[in-house]
DNA sequence: CATGAATGAGAGTTCATTCAT
DNA sequence: GATGAATGAACTCTCATTCAT
């Protein structure tokens, strides 16, 4: 991306290019993925350059070909992972019959997903600020991105009598906490295998239903 | 401290060795809360020495003179915030006619505890993991105590009808989560100006009654 | 060197390698002698990493690319003279008739040695205790290695009969005291020139024939 | 010494003064004792002032009062010692019969002395460069005056017969040598109990008749 | 005289980033 | 492109000394 732009692929599209931007591309899979397990097991701060390069097997200054800097391999990891999360929701119709299970689709397949990519979930809920001032406006933005998401869903399920009238800013931030916290748990803390279906049920149940005895 | 008695402090009340007390406890306590405001704004890791010691006007050695190392510090606000948050709760029986409202109560005490030490509550809920070990393993103690705690009130509300039963652990974790989530961004997003009773209403009416439109 | 397999360095023989691995060696050297010289001239303590990287002419970063701390860069000087140091000396059959001969030119070889290092053997002699603890382990097992090859010596000589039976764990210490302090006296205080023979000879005659006239 | 003249003291020996002094020179006393002890325990770098003035009962600036600084107390502490030790040694006439006996009683006294106050020794003859500017100066000088008199003593015996003509200097060094060698050995090392009279009498008779075989 | 709070220069070490090869 | 040697600012912490009280 950063060094061959399209004209020049177009240029000279004799072989030679093509397969210098392949290894391009595959080295900054190598590091990134790297980097991944590094932030996973570490953290963003006693994660350093250092570890990243040994664990892709790379020169220190081709990691700096790559990437501008450690914060900026950070970012891109956090909005690849932003990017699957919200491919995983489908927005749901609030006047078909079957919403609430849709709904509760959406939350079993985010759930999943990020069960399946504990270690880099783990970073990316836990590394909640100071870590470095890009790192933190981007994850403020992706916070931001996500909770106005959940607002639009809330009004609009609202609307259409899905679910009651509430502050929604308010409630869609109470969401997203206790869909963090608990699976901070899950993550982290517990034996290894959650369940992916019982949590996000029990979670659906909690705010559908609230805690008063029927 | 060390070779001066008692006795001689009772000696000579006539100002010298007060005085000098009193000095010592506000050089203390005026350190304390520069490093609350430079931990805030910056998270534990950003925050350096330096920065706490000329926010406090105050020289290298004597920070070291009153604390003994940075984590200290951090240790010292996190301790003293924790005990003022759990005298801020009382114990509800939950037989009494008017238990919700205590419940709220306790939860207002807390929002509004929180509020007006926002500062010092951006620090504890917003800092990050893997920082120090020794930061790490207390914030994990805290927080580990928290939740023992709303799973006993779960647990006990459960078995006297007060709240259905539900998977407490669970439960406890995602509410704690909301609280969390909604008081950082009331904290520090909004505007400085957070209507601490809405905000308690609003998130026990969410975990009381659930989002289901009635 | 991690990620240059030997296959790589075989490959480019062409003098870029080898002109870096030669750069590399060059520069530890150049740091190691900077570290000596300070050494000698301001003893282990007052010898400040600062002081060595000035004098080598060398980033702080640099200085620990090469060694891994203050005092690695000692120990690694003490261990190579004591190397040095034994292989001047040369297993002297005891029943050979020029035995004297040859416990003469080893002793001359060890002063020659010391003379024409002798800032390295000032920071070997005179470097004082509680510095360090690996600093102090080290020394105190080339002391302990000393004594006992000089003890084996003596016992050996005794059961030849070259020399008299004596108790031979004290002389020994006595005799490496006696050379300790000629040298720090000869390297140190004195006009640079040091007569190598006649210490040595002096010595020799010294510990061999004693003080009492004949 | 330093701030009461003796003046002073006889203008106005009405008991107040005199009092006064008396309890400057116990201060002055403790710190120093409590100086050498910690010295001994730690060596001079390990040792700082807050240990010393912890030992004594003694304020930070009580101990400026009284010391100029940490090098001036353990000057102090090595004059007086070395003031002791030379006080041990009685001048011997080399015209006696019993002129031996007499250099031996004065190695005796000496080492004995050393042994009396191991802990002291040891810092005195460990400690032996790189402390503080003023101290190396210091303990040069001692041990060129210690060596001056080994010399003179050493031609004065050759003049008269007793011992054989030497490189005066060299053997002078020599013996010193070996004696800080084999005492520094004995008191630190060993097992507690040192054999002052062996001691004394193997390096006598080394140094006097030599290891050939008689 | 006595105190001990305050100082600040200086210690060793780390690590993201640059740049000559 | 790729390398890894080089950099230096920044970090936490120590301790001999000073000085207002």
């Amino acid at each position: 991306m950063a060094h061959t732009t399209i004209a020049e692929k177009v240029d000279r599209r004799d072989g030679r290019v093509i397969r210098a931007e392949r290894r391009r591309i595959e080295r900054r899979a190598t590091i990134l993925h790297a980097a991944e397990s590094v932030f996973a097991q570490r953290g963003y701060h006693a994660a350093s350059v250092d570890h990243v390069i040994k664990a892709a097997g790379v020169s220190r200054g081709t990691f700096y070909l790559y990437f501008e800097s450690k914060s900026a391999v950070f970012l891109e990891l956090l909005d690849g992972f932003s990017f699957r999360l919200m491919s995983a929701i489908e927005v749901v119709d609030a006047s078909a019959p079957d919403a609430w299970i849709r709904v509760l689709s959406n939350l079993q397949r985010v759930v999943g997903l990020l069960v399946e990519n504990r270690a880099l979930a783990a970073v990316l809920f836990r590394s909640a600020v100071g870590l470095d001032e890009t790192v933190d406006q981007r994850l403020e933005r992706l916070h931001a991105h996500w909770r106005k998401m959940l607002v639009g869903a809330l009004e609009n399920g609202a609307a259409r009598g899905m679910v009651r009238a509430v502050n929604s800013e308010l409630v869609a931030t109470a969401l997203i906490g206790s869909i963090k916290e608990t699976l901070i748990e899950a993550l982290i803390k517990a034996d290894k295998t959650v369940h992916v279906g019982e949590l996000a049920r029990t979670l659906m149940d909690l705010h559908l239903s609230g805690l008063r005895p029927r």
